[in-house]
DNA sequence: TTGTAGGCGTTATCAC
DNA sequence: GTGATAACGCCTACAA
């Protein structure tokens, strides 16, 4: 592999002066940085990032940690990160399981951005002790080096739930989301609150955890006791779908006239699925996009401020209004 | 930041001897192993990745890089990736974009996998030439240090045409792929023999990119001239998406009735829209499992062969058999 | 303007 | 068994 060394045998000079040619200093003369950089051309030099890195403490990399790869619901997001930090000169490494945490103790990137809710709070402030930088989505961690871009979850789920009342219902219940997730907890807790503002409602809890098979089985549930249109809130598309395919393929009853549906995430399949599923949307790239602004912000000493991602219904026949009492 | 030389200060030693008791040599005695491991806990020392990867040349880091992040196309290939490669002991880092290929020749990664077409052969050629190992998904490359895993896209593409002959059409289209792809250049080639195999056939080829928009352009064309029942192969299923909703949108036509469609990718849109798509499925994890196996073996020095991801066909009701004539 | 030298945190080769 | 010491490739005072 040609190293500086190489190139300055190769001009004749020091590896330094090749140092200063190839990082455009001006100390040296055009004639031989033209020498040192045609040299550097001929041997086709790359230079070694862990040796710079070794050095400037920078490697202008920034890591995004995701739970897993599953599911096109981190798309847009990944790519509004990679827009955004590349337009500052950074590269995005996409992370995923507890092998790649590795990254950020062993500084091999210059700060995280942090989904994923295998990583435990006390994990995250260790980093953050020793230095690291961080912007978390998933969570609400005081410190110094983290810096939080949350989802407005408590207003979509109160647009969520108002919406079946205002149609009508008066029969709801909620699928919930896994027992370690943040946006799930704060969800939940939304829909308590707008369900207690509204005396004579039947409300249930159901269990879930964002997968189509728990949908499923809250469907298997809400089927079997059904008497009469219920309204289902879901608190992510994920799941409502598998109250479609459970409802379509096991029932007879229909999505829109007994069973009302609401989901959370606007995904590409709901927005495909017949009929088509009110839900919750927001604007991936815009989070990704500002969490990154953020974090590179931290990078740079800038102070930040935690952020929130604002949130709209977005409305589909798997809702409409309730006939009679 | 801590380092070896600090906890080689408090536990009285030097740095070698730490270097060796961290690295688990066995020339250092259990008690002062034991005391070094302790100062190492103490100090929460955690190494630096740059430096070892300078003297070892091994970041035991896989990369993979894709065109973008959009889709849920790659969910399951980078889960069959990551789960072998850290099987294996190495991290995988999920890359996109032209700036995140200095990860390759800057020697961050030990090795990629190449699923991009807007890599040119030639560049691909050049880092392989400079040492680096890869293997390519998405096109053909002799090269010592190149290794392919190819979708047999000739089968795809022959099992859908075949198909809708068999169930009796005569009017059939082909929506073709962007222009630099391999996959979509193969698959075309395959459709045009199977085509040709048969006479009588009215058989038109329409310009797509994988993209759902020009699938929905391609299925107003075909509406436009629509006089008799139409078998349409759209080259993956997100152009078959795009012709589902332009032809429930904007016309009368029935889908498995007056346009039967095929896609290519089996993706989990195409297994919930109604009625649903006959396409070509594969095993993405296997796909990615091979890839990394392929590639890592490589990286050990053993000799690999190139290899063939199979293929089969899927019926869902979007394509039923040709009524009369 | 250019060269010398030291250091970044490791690993590895020697002596001791 | 343990400890100096020289790399690895690059950057950067400081000297010349």
């Amino acid at each position: 592999m040609v190293s500086i060394k190489d190139i300055a045998k190769r001009a004749g000079v020091s590896i330094s002066t090749v140092s200063y040619a190839l990082n455009g200093n001006d100390k040296v003369t055009k004639e031989t940085a033209a020498k040192i950089l045609q040299a550097a051309e001929e041997l086709n030099y790359v230079p070694h990032a862990a040796a710079r890195l070794l050095k400037t403490k920078k490697s202008n990399m920034i890591g995004i940690f995701l739970t897993d790869f599953e599911g096109n619901f981190y798309g847009n997001l990944l790519q509004g990160v990679k827009e955004y930090v590349s337009s500052k000169g950074y590269d995005l490494l996409v992370c995923s399981g507890p092998q790649s945490r590795r990254l950020i103790s062993e500084r091999m990137i210059d700060g995280a951005i942090i989904l994923d809710a295998t990583f435990s709070d006390e994990e995250l402030l260790q980093y953050a002790n020793n230095g690291h930088k961080a912007v978390v989505l998933d969570r609400e961690l005081q410190h110094p080096h983290i810096n939080q871009v949350l989802l407005d979850n408590k207003a979509g789920a109160t647009l969520a739930i108002e919406h079946l009342i205002e149609q009508g219902h008066d029969n709801i219940y909620a699928v919930s989301g896994p027992a370690g997730s943040y946006d799930a907890l704060q969800r939940l807790r939304a829909v308590h609150q707008a369900i207690e503002r509204v005396p004579g409602l039947t409300f249930t809890v159901l269990p879930g955890d964002f997968t189509k098979s728990s949908g499923e089985a809250a469907a298997q549930r809400i089927a079997a006791e059904y008497t009469r249109p219920a309204a289902v809130f879901c608190l992510n598309d994920e799941m409502a779908i598998g109250v479609y395919r459970y409802i379509r393929t096991h029932t007879d009853l229909v999505i829109g006239k007994h069973i009302h549906l609401v989901g959370f995430d606007n995904t590409e399949l709901a927005q495909f699925i017949e009929p088509r599923l009110t839900t919750i949307d927001y604007s991936m790239p815009k989070w990704g996009a500002l969490a990154s602004e953020q974090l590179i912000k931290m990078l740079g000493g800038e102070p930040v401020e935690n952020e929130r991602i604002y949130v709209t219904l977005v409305q589909g026949a798997s809702v409409t209004a309730a006939t009679g009492t």
